[in-house]
DNA sequence: AACGTTGGCAACCGCCAACTT
DNA sequence: GAAGTTGGCGGTTGCCAACGT
């Protein structure tokens, strides 16, 4: 009946990867190709579920990983996701292919989470509070950049850079294996129309929502089209939402904080006066 | 310098659909 | 068709470094 079970649990060793687990692993996939999980600890002898294999394979050592450093375009793409798709990290991933869905996860936990509610409590406040003289200014940057926020940017481990250089190593062998090369040489749009193994891509429904180029061009035309919205040109909003359903204020704001472009934009929308009360996302 | 707290992230756990026998 | 396993996914936990007192 059956196959049998993928790994005895006597025995199995857990908690953090060493470098020489990693290199074990790496090696056996060079040699194999990922997939077949079961048969990985049985065959390197690491005393590892298969399960973890798989996990450390996807999440770590597999080429074309990016780690930390999520851009503001990145950001707004996942933001935009997780409002369509809420927290299904692998669809999302799916459109980061340099991203695995832990990744992702993490990064929405312990930050965009944290903002959005920083950023919802201070547009309740606003909302609720009767003071006039509060403006947008003073709603963005109390509510969502003060100088508490993590920053940005985080450096990555020791650790993790050198999982990045056993990937590194792996490069020339991903552009020698017919099968995986569409991970390396392709562009993230053909990576994920062509989504192979390593993408695990479940577009379905969503592909017909959203394309790749409706996603990338969120962070895209940044620089020209997107104050279109909010200056009223009607012609560059048309051009963008023909494209791309319109980016919400938060997501602006995101995008925008990072680029340090906060301060001009609420003038831009406020005329320098109080803003609408249409700022809801 | 020592201790306590917080934040970030790697890894585990449990569930489930797909697959194999 | 039934029984059992695998692989994939999302939620959660636990470790550890950074920070504050």
């Amino acid at each position: 009946m059956g196959r049998p079970p993928c790994c005895d649990k006597v025995g199995i060793k857990k908690g953090p990867w060493t470098p020489e687990e990693d290199i074990i692993l790496v090696s056996y996939i060079q040699d194999h190709g990922p997939g077949n999980w079961r048969s990985v600890p049985i065959n390197t002898g690491l005393m590892r579920c298969s399960k973890s294999c798989r996990l450390r394979w996807t999440n770590y050592l597999r080429p074309g990983i990016k780690r930390g450093n999520f851009t503001p375009q990145e950001e707004g793409m996942i933001i935009h996701l997780q409002s369509l798709l809420g927290n299904r990290w692998a669809a999302i991933a799916s459109y980061l292919p340099q991203r695995t869905d832990n990744d992702i996860k993490n990064y929405w936990n312990t930050h965009l989470k944290k903002k959005l509610k920083k950023y919802q409590t201070a547009v309740e406040n606003y909302m609720a509070s009767s003071d006039s003289s509060t403006n947008c200014h003073d709603l963005i940057t109390n509510g969502g950049t003060d100088s508490s926020m993590p920053a940005y940017f985080h450096s990555s481990s020791a650790y993790a850079s050198s999982t990045e250089n056993i990937s590194r190593l792996l490069e020339g062998w991903m552009r020698s294996s017919p099968k995986l090369n569409t991970a390396t040489t392709t562009t993230p749009e053909q990576n994920l129309i062509n989504s192979n193994s390593y993408a695990p891509a479940s577009h379905g429904v969503l592909e017909s929502m959203l394309s790749f180029d409706n996603l990338s061009s969120i962070a895209w035309e940044k620089s020209s089209a997107e104050s279109a919205i909010f200056n009223g040109d009607s012609e560059g909003k048309e051009r963008i939402e023909s494209h791309n359903p319109p980016l919400s204020m938060l997501e602006k704001w995101l995008l925008d904080e990072a680029a340090g472009q906060v301060e001009e934009d609420i003038m831009e929308i406020s005329g320098g006066d109080r803003c609408s009360d249409s700022v809801i996302f």
